[in-house]
DNA sequence: TGACATCTACGACACTGTGTCTTAACATTA
DNA sequence: TAATGTTAAGACACAGTGTCGTAGATGTCA
């Protein structure tokens, strides 16, 4: 099973559990809608019973509110997207992009030090 | 206008161009369904249209037949994919993705080395 | 314990994008 | 000009997305 990518909406969940890492369905509709009268209730419980079904929330049952917390980290959905990305049309290579990327100046001259470094695995 | 993210339909007539270079619909239409018996010459039709409307093809008139020719590169696109990966879920640093990668070995050693040196620019 | 508020689960729906087909118009050539 | 191939455009089914409403479960407190 490869990783799914996630539509803007969940991803939106995602961010606040990353961010905050354990929120009730409540805490996330104020953070996500913070200006709203409508309730949307049943829009957030949705959201969070997809994203449980793709694995990428597990849900704390044992008090009375849920309690939601992300099953899958930012770097490694992150991480994994790069991955299929370079399946998809590096050919299996990431070099080519950013390849391109150091061409066309995308990356600062601090991001390339940090790759740099990164890199610098063995002898 | 950000580069948009082609379905996998469209992104096969791209990796026939790519390869190709130059194609008319037709020849198009006999890589891409080598052994169907039914025409689907509308289908290929359609792509080519939504493709041009997208701005990755360019369409030759001056001949009987059409032909389309990539007016994208693959590492444009790609690397335009990369980018927008990078801003959605990197917080817009590279870094911590490739650091994932290389901590889980998704990077072979020559693929490393690759990288590197494209890395060395500057001093 | 009953009334009330909250939370959860789920069906429903509109919209969009995707992939495909069909048909009609058009061009080409034998 | 008939036959053949090519292009253009309408149409549609299907899946995914984002949202709502509601019914039932659960909890709280007078």
């Amino acid at each position: 099973m490869t990783a799914p990518t996630l539509p803007n909406s969940e991803l939106a969940v995602m961010e606040l559990l990353w961010r905050k890492g354990r929120l009730s369905a409540r805490q996330i509709l104020e953070l996500l809608y913070p200006d709203t009268s409508r309730p949307q209730h049943g829009t957030v419980q949705r959201l969070l019973q997809r994203l449980e079904a793709k694995g990428f929330v597990t849900r704390d049952r044992s008090l009375g509110v849920n309690l939601f917390s992300p099953a899958v980290s930012r770097e490694s959905y992150a991480s994994g997207q790069l991955e299929s990305l370079v399946d998809r049309l590096g050919g299996g290579s990431l070099a080519p992009m950013v390849t391109r990327l150091v061409e066309d100046n995308k990356l600062s001259r601090a991001e390339i030090q940090k790759l740099r470094r990164i890199l610098e695995v063995g002898e």
